[in-house]
DNA sequence: TTGCTCCTCACGTCACGTGAGGTGGC
DNA sequence: TTGCTCCTCACGTCACGTGAGGTGGC
């Protein structure tokens, strides 16, 4: 019945590990984990009486989610207010809210996120087609001929993305 | 026949423009703008006797292009060297391989993101609606009860995302 | 001359990176 | 005891932010 790999441990909680496992298996390293410390982000459950950390391994989830909201280009500061911690006297119902509140909002962060690279995908395809055409032309795009604006094949200028590269 | 737009000025470059206009167009500040000369990303077009920056309008593209690919998370030293101009010596042929290499890299990097993101955003599609059987649920998810891992309700884990929140 | 923009230092900030020098615990 | 991991300062870095104090140009 008991999962040996959640077996409570001392107080009731998960086994803990020591920061070099959770670094590893967080896909970060030492010195992030002390600044998520200091910043109030990610606490360890314990220290040991010399001093070592001792983080619950669920706490792997809560890096994950930070990882990803900084990707959407969250500051730290903002992440923790996301991820606050229940409010002491919050009923069950205003957490749920708060959860669902925050969920929503990332979904919306990034769905943004795939629109704007979506267009980004669309404008790369289009400049490389563009290129495709200029192999039957013998111009160089240069400021001399303002990056064949307009082209002397088709009359249509090179797209905008594209004279940014020479 | 010639358009007013771009009506060459002095030595064949289309009009010039100052640092704050350049700027606001391009969407970013001053500060950045001296930071990406200071790093040879992106230089003004000329100096007056005074010492203003004036720039070519024909760089907001490349700015563009160095915002895009800033947020897919390359530093600028990685983006100057995407953005290379052209080598002294290059053929057409050499720099319009170039140019197709530069693009195409791009194309894969937005293609990896868009990737990352599509995952993301099921995840917290799965996470909320989750959340919403929840509604049928009077537990508290929490470190007491291991964040409902497993769910007293149907058996199945709250998706790790969600324990992060808690 | 006034107002607005621009200039060059130069120090501050955010999220860490990177040692220096010392200690914990199997 | 040895080896590896961990500890706390503390300074460095990247991409700017933010004044201070002064000048350009319509």
């Amino acid at each position: 019945m008991h999962d040996p790999e959640t077996e409570p441990k001392a107080d009731g909680d998960a086994a803990l590990i020591k920061i070099g496992d959770f670094a590893r298996r967080a896909g970060t390293n030492l010195r992030t984990l002390r600044y998520y410390e200091e910043l109030g982000l990610v606490l360890p459950a314990a220290r040991s009486a010399g001093g070592l950390r001792y983080y619950r391994a669920a706490e792997l989830d809560r890096m994950a989610m930070i990882a990803g909201l900084q990707r959407l280009g969250l500051e730290l500061v903002q992440i923790r207010g996301l991820l606050a911690t229940r409010e002491p006297g919050a009923s069950r119902e205003e957490s749920m809210a708060r959860v669902r509140h925050a969920l929503s909002e990332q979904g919306e962060l990034i769905d943004q996120r795939l629109a704007e690279l979506t267009a980004q995908r669309r404008r790369v395809d289009e400049a490389l087609a563009k290129l495709g055409e200029c192999d039957a032309c013998s111009h160089h795009p240069a400021v001399g001929n303002n990056f064949c604006h307009p082209c002397q094949l088709d009359g249509r200028p090179l797209p905008a993305d594209l004279s940014a590269l020479f």
